[in-house]
DNA sequence: CTGAAAGCGCTAACAC
DNA sequence: GTGTTAGCGCTTTCAG
């Protein structure tokens, strides 16, 4: 082939052989200065660099790690996660060499089909699961098929993968009641996710203590699938109360914004009637009228802190043990005031 | 190794040789059907599927697609693109056992250095490649590095590389000007992209072409890098006019959401004071008060579309040459209504 | 300190 | 019709 060079080639020009090459490339094997230079001067000057399936091949390792998303066709939720997350995956990833697989799925069942071909093949090293839920079939799944991974949004002791990211959620989700509360509100509302995954349920936790700290309890806690559509009936039926919420918090901005929009239709002014909290810190939520007030929950490091976790498991040396930095923190703007009704 | 069970066990158990074996996986041999059950069932029986990595370094095909996403760090316009286009993609991908490798990238530089590590590495077999530009250096230089392409959002005659979507896409522009046109709007303004983006020009041709039908102009077309702080600033400058637009066409759901509030951060009212169309048909418009009148550009179909080009490309038999379906339309909402100042 | 040789698991071309 | 053979390009022992 007059096509892409081989190591034969390289090793045949540099006047060494294909095990040199290959030792100077990787720094591995014990050569010296000169030839490594030598090498890798040739290397370069062919345009050469290994072929990623031989090496995987050689190696049984592809330097590819999967990312199984469950389609957001009606889950806004999921979308801006998605993208800040796999930023944060990408920057640890990226200068490693390593490449992320996506894949987007309906359901866990179909989650799990494609965890086994993906492990069948060995078509990837390792696998980052998102959402952790109650009793999820996954952790166990993965561990069966030999397949390292990262668990998102799970405490870490309960499940059978290291995980990374629930513990520290709380403590946003705590100083957004704060926040409310130091506002006078009493009457807060929750419009929060499905009970089966494990944020939800930590953040919905930890309302409550920090409502129940102030002698109070939630005026309702509504859980939804997280589509608009849910965010706004939730929103309805709340206003519908004899004794409504003064406040909400919502479990991402999306709902938030459906929440804010179902409240100016009804006349209703934000957050001088209704104070709303979002959750994630969408970049739009700073644009819109009134601003959203929102927990930045600083996705892009825990998608830093998952993907490290997942090299460092899959025996990438050289991966520092380095802790999630970047606490969620509230982002107070217009949404949240006082209760101040005409 | 006790370990994932290979051709060899296979046909071993079978007792047949292993080039039997692929033969029945791929149905491209010629076997009597009582073998290739036989050997298929006892593959199942192991729980045997091949090794990715080998048939890639056979084949020289790893059946995996590259897409390269320019990060959005601020342009949230991509955002929303990003996880239609891929769910567009993997529809057509995944039942073809195609994985897609993405990546995320901050230029068009750094995009070019990675399609030169991907061929060089042989990772891929072709790339999906987002935002046509004007004088795009990557149609060159993937057709120098011999790795398929498409390009999203280019005419097609002009590219080096087969692309789609964007002759299409002007329909929608068009009818969202007769829309506002219709509504007795005269003074009409455009937030638009940079102007390297070949999508932005083309619908800003279409814009000034609608207008010009009916003998008019648009105030003002202001270029932005699609942030939302570029959006707000726009948005000012046109309501600071001495003669105010009292409808605005943005290039994106995200920006008109900015206009949106700002406008109403100005005490204005959207629509009696100032129309607003957007572009993308976020599921958020639809909630926001008021809802936001867009343009549907059908992102999931374009995806769909490119994915069978591509696979085309790298000579993937069986799949239809089923040209793109969906033309983006107008989805009329609150955001846009007659001019009716106090 | 360096090179030769033996595969990794699979498939495409060939003998039977 | 069916089976055997020869590598794909690389890495990793192991001799030298």
């Amino acid at each position: 082939m007059s096509g892409r060079p081989t190591i034969k080639r390289v090793a045949e020009l540099a006047g060494v052989s294909t095990a040199a090459v290959s030792q100077a490339l990787n720094g591995t094997g014990r050569l010296s200065e000169a030839t490594r230079r030598r090498v890798l001067d040739t290397a370069r000057e062919l345009g050469w660099s290994p072929s990623a399936s031989a090496a995987a091949l050689r190696r049984s390792r592809t330097r590819t790690l999967a990312l199984v998303v469950r389609r957001p066709t009606d889950v806004l939720g999921a979308d801006p996660h998605f993208s800040e997350l796999i930023t944060g995956l990408e920057g640890e990833l990226s200068p490693r060499g390593y490449g992320l697989l996506l894949h987007l799925v309906d359901d866990v069942r179909e989650e799990s089909a494609l965890y086994e071909r993906l492990a069948a093949g060995s078509r990837v090293d390792g696998a980052v699961l998102t959402d952790a839920r109650a009793d999820d079939p996954r952790p166990p799944l993965l561990r069966r098929l030999g397949l390292p991974a990262v668990l998102l949004g799970a405490g870490g002791q309960e499940s059978q993968v290291p995980s990374v990211g629930l513990a520290e959620q709380e403590a946003g989700v705590r100083e957004a009641v704060r926040h409310l509360l130091a506002l006078g509100h009493r009457r807060i509302a929750c419009v929060t996710g499905p009970g089966e995954l494990l944020h939800t349920r930590s953040r919905g936790a930890a309302v409550l203590a920090e409502l129940a700290g102030a002698g109070l309890r939630p005026v309702r806690v509504v859980h939804t699938d997280f589509t608009e559509a849910a965010a706004v009936r939730a929103t309805e039926d709340l206003l519908a109360l004899a004794q409504p919420p003064t406040a909400v918090v919502y479990a991402n901005d999306s709902m938030a914004v459906c929440g804010i929009g179902t409240a100016q239709r009804r006349g209703l002014r934000v957050p001088q009637d209704l104070a709303v909290v979002g959750y994630d810190n969408l970049p739009l939520g700073r644009w819109l009228h009134p601003r959203l007030t929102t927990v930045d929950q600083q996705v892009r490091q825990v998608g830093a802190a998952a993907a490290r976790e997942l090299l460092r498991q899959v025996g990438e040396s050289q991966v520092p043990d380095a802790p999630l930095t970047g606490r969620p923190r509230l982002v107070v703007r217009e949404s949240t005031g006082p209760h101040t009704p005409r």
